[in-house]
DNA sequence: TACTCAAATTGAAGAATGTCAATGTAAGAT
DNA sequence: ATCTTACATTGACATTCTTCAATTTGAGTA
């Protein structure tokens, strides 16, 4: 009995999605969050993911900031260490993108009526 | 005997898909692909889509511009209308969000070895 | 040809963005 | 208590973006 899929949103609707997008349509950002999709144990710290980006630690730090505004990214602090993971929204997006493998998450939102 | 999808991408890569994803993550030009995407026969002129953003004409064909030029939608000329069509690219992606409903294209994607 | 209509383009103003260097903060280490 | 270490924040600057008003282009029309 699909559950279907409504072919308008709301204003709301339109500018939430278009927040997560903005957020991702940054090329230092999507490299930021497929490193951390791609680390072991689904998460980074700053130290990892800066010399990865070539950038400042203080800039890369700026970027995570945006990502976990956006809701795609959260935060969890372990001593001195900052430790990034994507959130389920991000993962849905990412797998939604092909970015990543496919994920359940996936399989569950896009595949139950085929 | 998946085709599996590789869990890096190369820079250039990850700037194309950033290229996309920035187009439309303003909530005007995703408003104006959803419109366009729900328009019968997929397809709108400028003279339809501007009433529905509030804003003014040149401002929508300046958006139209940047969608064309992400590969986004696709222009087309008949007498003095302009018309704007989703392309391959955006059909995909807006499945993959499902803003639209699951189009064949994703069912391949991401689907089949489920 | 002159006119009308749809759309594109230009120029300008204000806001937002990406970046760095420098500084601040907070948690362990000595 | 002092010193590192990891990260966040601030201030500044150049660039990009969004928008409008005005103009131009281009295609059909009278």
């Amino acid at each position: 009995m699909s559950t279907s899929v409504s072919l308008t949103k709301s204003p709301a609707d339109v500018a939430a999605i278009a927040a997560q997008l903005k957020a991702l349509g940054d090329p230092t950002r999507l490299e930021l969050v497929m490193t951390v999709a791609a680390s072991a144990g689904a998460e980074a710290c700053v130290c990892d993911l800066t010399p990865e980006t070539g950038l400042t630690q203080g800039t890369v730090s700026h970027h995570l900031r945006i990502l976990v505004e956006a809701g795609l990214l959260e935060r969890a602090q372990r001593g001195k260490w900052s430790y990034y993971s994507l959130t389920s929204s991000a993962e849905i997006l990412l797998a939604a993108l092909n970015i990543v493998m496919p994920l359940p998450v996936l399989k569950k939102a896009n595949c139950e009526n085929y």
